[in-house]
DNA sequence: CCTTCAGGTTAACGCTCGCTAACCCGCCTG
DNA sequence: CAGGCGGGTTAGCGAGCGTTAACCTGAAGG
């Protein structure tokens, strides 16, 4: 909509990108303005130049993060049927894609599932729709596999994997990562294992799972 | 310490369980001590009667839950060593032993990797130290069934799984979850699942990894 | 050359919030 | 019955922080 074709890194993108390294360092509350405008140069009240305020900044990271995460699985997917890729194609190409979204972006991952509730009111709902929607894709696309999955089930299970997925932030401060492919891997490789774990019948990691009469919620 | 042995929920433990439900519905910066009073029936400075100030409360829940979690642990190790199971027996006790305090412990498990920043230098140290002794638990019992694995990839796996784990406080929200016994036999598959594909060898649906009678306690 | 305007600056206001001070009261205990 | 004392109360201070106001400046444009 109105988001500039974009050329060079702006200063309005600069500040956005600072803003979303301190959040997730030091929480939403925990960051000043006068912090955020230190880290590109300018100081404090000089970002209302640019912003109408402090959440107005939470604000655009949010809804533009949720924006990319949504577009960028559905165009997968959109691919993926276009191609007539496999379902087990179809939900590699979704993995990699949230994978690519963890390394990359990890403040961005890190602000979209902490600081949600620092939103206004429309903002929220705008997200969590954008939210709901990226995780339906993922349902889909696990259900494709694993019919014999309850929606209920195959929603926690897509919510857990989020959780795996995107806990690489996290250990980014402690202990060092393999290098990025090595770490990509590991994390497909980790992220397919818990979803084909995910039905009933299989054990830890049955490759036939037949339907098992136990499935209700 | 002066920590007393409890017998009734005392005013203290009462302030407790209250303020980690509000740091960890909204941030510890974003509730304020009048709140956290008011949650247990005595308002704003009657609390110093219990605690030396806001940062007191965190630390101690911060601290209190990493100490469990590391007893918990350690503890389901010993038994079963002490009971000559088998490396995939003491995993999923580990695994239940997590499951119950992400299960029942909500709050804590959030503030857990969310607020321990927040910490004075030395009750961090202190925090990480029983954190990484964990990780360390589990990284033995990891390697112990897939020796193949390197000392990072488990360490990622592990910390992967974790914040499989760790994800179920984020969907009580939005979305309802299946009875106890049913989410944490589910969530057990997945983290299962998502271990045995560690492994590089491990193709990702996994058809090979030793189908394994995982079931709970 | 004068104007405009984007993009800064510093000063300051007002509110929130953690914490302290001062006071109070019911209940044991000697 | 006196007197601690555990556990509250309200008033208020002081710092920090988001935001606004007022001012400045250098570069485009007619």
């Amino acid at each position: 909509m109105s988001s500039q074709p974009v050329s060079a890194p702006t200063r309005r993108e600069q500040i956005l990108r600072e803003a979303a390294r301190l959040f997730a360092e030091r929480g939403f509350h925990g960051v000043g303005v006068d912090e955020i405008g230190a880290a590109v140069g300018i100081s404090g009240p000089g970002l209302y130049r640019h912003f109408a305020g402090k959440d107005a900044m939470l604000a655009e990271l949010l809804v533009g993060i949720s924006e990319r995460l949504h577009d960028g699985g559905r165009t997968r997917m959109e691919e993926a049927a276009a191609a007539g890729l496999s379902p087990e194609a179809a939900l590699d190409a979704l993995i990699d894609g949230h994978i690519d979204f963890a390394l990359d972006d990890r403040p961005l991952i890190t602000l979209h599932d902490r600081e949600l509730d620092r939103l206004r009111e429309s903002d929220r709902k705008q997200v969590r729709k954008l939210q709901r929607q990226y995780v339906e894709l993922w349902v889909g696309a696990v259900q494709a596999i694993y019919p014999e999955l309850t929606q209920l089930e195959a929603r926690v299970a897509v919510h857990t994997v989020f959780g795996l997925l995107n806990s690489t932030p996290h250990l980014s401060g402690s202990s060092a990562l393999p290098d990025r492919e090595t770490t990509a891997a590991l994390l497909h490789r980790l992220a397919r294992g818990a979803l084909s774990a995910a039905p009933a019948g299989a054990a830890g990691a049955g490759a036939r799972a037949k339907p098992q009469g136990s499935v209700r919620t």
